[in-house]
This record gives C-alpha cells, sequence and structure tokens, in this order.
DNA sequence: AAAAAAC
C-alpha cells in the first residue's frame, strides 16, 4: 500500500515526499478513503498512530477541490483539541502537507497575545485549528463565525471530556452549521462519546482500532520499587546511563515537576518542566529545546501526556504513577514511535502500588521489576488482620505511645541532632547505596537510619503510621 | 486530587 493508493493529489503526494512519507499508517488507510468520500468518520486512535495526517490530509485535498469566491470568504474546517501543543502540532502538519496549495490554515489558542491570531483571520482562512477557550472567546467577540463550515473534527475526544471541556466544546458545536462533515477521534470509547457520536454524527465510518495493547508490546516497560524519599535519586542515578539520549520524565503535579527539574538542575543535568503553570512562552521553548536536543530531560504533567510527538523519545520515565490506569497507556506511548524502539521506566512507592495493579490489569502484560538498584524500597510486614493491635485512641493532643516511638516524629528522617545521633548508633555498617535485592530482609527507608528486623520498633510504627 | 483551558 502506498499513498498514491489513496488517489491523492500531485500537490499532496509532493508534500508526503518532502516528509519521507510513502506508506500510510493502517489509521490513514482506513480513514482517507471514507473522508475524501465526505463520510462522517469516528476513529479510535491514538496519536502516534498517524491520527492527525489521517484527517489533514483529505481535508486538505477535499478543500482544494472547490475554490470559495474572495467576498464569501468564509473558515471551512475546523480542528478543535484540547491542548496549545497538540494545537500547534497539527497546524503544522497541515502547513506541511498543504505546502504546495493555497489553502490558508491558521492556529488560535490562550495564553499568548490575541491580536496576531485576530489579523491572520481577519487576512482570510480556510483552515482553523483551536484549543476551545479561545476559540470561545473570539467567537463572542465576533471575530470568528463558524456558520459556514464544511469539515468539523473534534480530535482527542475523550480528553475533551475533562473538566469543563465537554460545555465548551458543546458552545462551539452549537455555533457550526448542523449539516456538515464530522470526524471524531478518540483513544477510548466510553458511553459518553458514543453519546456524542450519535448526536454529532450521521452514519459514521468506523474506523478499526490499533489495539492498545500493541502498542504497549513494542515498549519495553520496568517497574522500580522504591520509596517515594528516594524517588529523586533513583532518577539522577538512572539518568547517568548514556542510552538515555532523552527522557521524559511524568510527575502527578505542577509543583512535583518542578521539584524535580530543579533537583535535576543542582546536578548538572539539563532539564525543564512543562505544565499549565508555565507561561506559553516558556512551554514551548522548553519542548523546542527537548526536540533539539539542547536539553536531555522534559519533566511534564499530564499536560504531555497525550498527543506530543517528539521524534526519537529513546525513554518515558514514570517519576510518579498515574491513578487512571490509561494514561499510562498515553504516557509511554510518547516512546516507541515511528518503528523506534522506546523504553518505559516506572517508579512505584508503596502508596502507588494499587495503581500499579490496575495498570498491569489494563495492559494484560505483568511489568518487570528491577530489583537490583540501589534505592529498594522499604518492604513492611504488615502482621495478618486479626493480629493487629488496636489503633491508639487520639482523644488529647498529646502525644500517642506510638508517636512517641516514631522515630520520624523526632527526627523528621532528616535534620534533627537526636535523628543523627540515632542513626549513628543504630546504622548498619552501611555501604548505603550498595544494590540490595528486594528478597532480603526489611532493608532501611533511607542508607542511614535502619534496623534489622522486622519487628523493630520503626517497621512498627512506619505500619502504624500508615493506619 | 490533579490536570488542561479564556481574559
Amino acid at each position: 500500500m502506498n499513498f498514491k493508493d489513496l488517489k491523492l493529489i500531485a500537490p499532496i503526494l509532493r508534500a508526503l515526499e518532502n516528509q519521507n512519507y510513502t506508506e500510510p499508517t493502517p489509521i490513514q488507510a482506513q480513514a482517507i478513503p471514507p473522508v475524501l468520500a465526505g463520510r462522517d468518520v469516528v476513529g479510535c486512535a491514538q496519536t502516534g498512530t498517524g491520527k492527525t495526517a489521517a484527517f489533514a490530509i483529505p481535508i486538505l485535498q477535499k478543500l482544494n477541490e472547490t475554490s470559495v469566491p474572495k467576498q464569501l470568504q468564509h473558515i471551512r474546517a475546523l480542528i478543535l483539541t484540547p491542548t496549545r501543543e497538540l494545537a500547534l502540532q497539527i497546524h503544522e502538519s497541515f502547513e506541511a502537507y498543504g505546502t504546495y496549495l493555497k489553502l490558508r490554515c491558521c492556529v488560535i489558542f490562550g495564553g499568548v497575545s490575541q491580536k496576531p491570531q485576530e489579523e491572520k483571520l481577519k487576512r482570510g482562512v480556510d483552515i482553523l485549528v483551536a484549543t476551545p477557550g479561545r476559540l470561545n472567546d473570539l467567537i463572542s467577540q465576533g471575530i470568528i463565525n463558524l456558520k459556514e463550515i464544511e469539515i468539523f473534527v473534534l480530535d482527542e475526544a475523550d480528553r475533551m471530556l475533562d473538566m469543563g471541556f465537554i460545555h465548551d466544546v458543546k458552545r462551539v458545536i452549537a455555533q457550526t452549521p448542523r449539516k456538515k462533515q464530522n470526524l471524531l477521534f478518540s483513544a477510548t470509547m466510553p458511553p459518553e462519546i458514543t453519546d456524542i457520536v450519535q448526536a454529532l454524527l450521521v452514519d459514521p465510518v468506523k474506523v478499526a482500532v490499533t489495539p492498545v495493547s500493541s502498542t504497549v508490546d513494542k515498549i519495553e516497560q520496568s517497574v522500580y520499587f522504591v520509596d517515594k524519599a528516594n524517588k529523586r535519586e533513583l532518577l539522577k542515578y538512572l539518568l547517568k546511563d548514556p542510552s538515555i539520549t532523552s527522557a521524559l520524565v511524568f510527575t502527578r503535579t505542577k509543583h512535583g515537576a518542578d521539584r524535580v527539574v530543579r533537583d535535576l538542575t543542582r546536578a548538572n543535568f539539563k532539564a525543564a518542566a512543562i505544565h499549565g503553570d508555565k507561561s506559553q512562552g516558556a512551554r514551548q521553548t522548553a519542548l523546542s529545546n527537548f526536540k533539539d536536543g539542547t536539553i536531555r530531560v522534559l519533566v511534564a504533567t499530564d499536560i504531555a501526556a497525550r498527543g506530543i510527538d517528539i521524534d526519537e523519545l529513546s525513554h518515558v520515565i514514570n517519576f510518579d504513577l498515574p491513578n487512571i490506569p490509561e494514561t499510562y497507556v498515553h504516557r509511554i506511548g510518547r516512546t516507541g514511535r515511528a518503528g523506534l524502539s522506546g523504553t518505559a521506566i516506572s517508579f512505584c512507592d508503596i502508596e502507588e502500588k494499587p495503581y500499579l495493579m490496575s495498570i498491569i490489569k489494563l495492559i494484560k502484560r505483568d511489568i518487570p521489576a528491577v530489583t537490583d538498584h540501589p534505592y529498594p524500597m522499604m518492604v513492611f510486614e504488615i502482621p495478618p488482620k486479626e493480629a493487629r493491635p488496636p489503633r491508639p485512641a487520639r482523644t488529647s493532643k498529646l502525644p500517642t505511645q506510638a508517636e512517641k516511638n516514631s522515630p520520624r516524629k523526632q527526627d523528621g528522617l532528616r535534620n534533627s541532632k537526636q535523628g543523627k545521633n540515632r542513626a549513628a548508633s543504630t546504622a548498619l555498617p552501611a555501604e548505603p547505596r550498595a544494590p540490595k535485592p528486594r528478597s532480603h530482609k526489611p532493608s532501611g527507608k533511607r542508607p542511614a537510619p535502619k534496623t534489622g528486623s522486622a519487628n523493630s520498633p520503626i517497621t512498627k510504627n512506619a505500619y502504624f503510621r500508615k493506619g
């Protein structure tokens, strides 16, 4: 199968050749003909499957077939997508495949000045790529009119369901004509999406899914059990390996991402963060520096979990595990693209074990654990339920017995003199960073204060603290 | 609970 077999016009084929694209991906082969034929299409596919080209190429070709007189100029195609970076990326694709066509493409999103976007729109635009917020803003200012669009694309529809989004999306759809060609792409098909498909699309062609598992199969995955407090050390330890040419590190929170970047920078690793609290300029700089290799590590929240295309990304590192198992699949799908190999490493602390379990269940395969690393997780020996002493009642502010015994209360495991003395007296004559197989008896949470036995006060109190 | 998205 070749793009030539898809009845594409010469200028598009030439543009594809420039990009060194000759063979359509499965989703392109399946979606391009029905889109060209004017059918509604629902595609269940993740990014990385070539989804953007699957709609961008036929949209360009269709719009190119008919021309609109200057006086009747209007927006003809709208692509709605959940993040600004994704909007930029889709816009780039349209520009690339449409190099030899006269169609004009424009991208709009928030966080940057409205003026240039406004001016570009006034000069006339055929294809508009947008995030929902700025689009609604410009519609209500009367700068954008969607009444005559011919093709509407809802990208990453399941993500659009997230809090607040679906409302914005419905407002946009309400501004579009009823009679138009609709394309909807979604990585998953929950009932809410099926409802939207029913309401919006007419007799849609369903494009078969590339099963999530087959994408996952190409990525070498592993998990490191590690205590929360040692995650940053473990990350720096792993990054010493030069075979990690580029790493996308995911954290659970925006602050967490900043903390990791600070720590890496102090240790002379070239790193930057990307998340929703960063200015748009900083976001774009971070991403382009990462893409061109100026920085080796990009630390991100789930803003980058989906869609972001980074060529030759060697490693995805889940510094924190996502609590929604599907997010794991999206995250690791940033690597192992375009036929290249990919590696996904996940850190799992004691609180994240349930998340790991649901991920394993979702991907229907085990994730091997790496045990010979310098920061193995402290193994808790949880006594059987009936053997557990009752939890101390907390009726007064006075410290309970458990708290009095708790090493954490006394030294915070960090910086008090008491803590250091204790460490000095009870620490094993340790090689604290030496690899320790997990099958051994419980080892210390940190290299310093550790005890030998599972029944030691530290272990017990650690258990009590967990409740 | 956190994340993204408009000023």
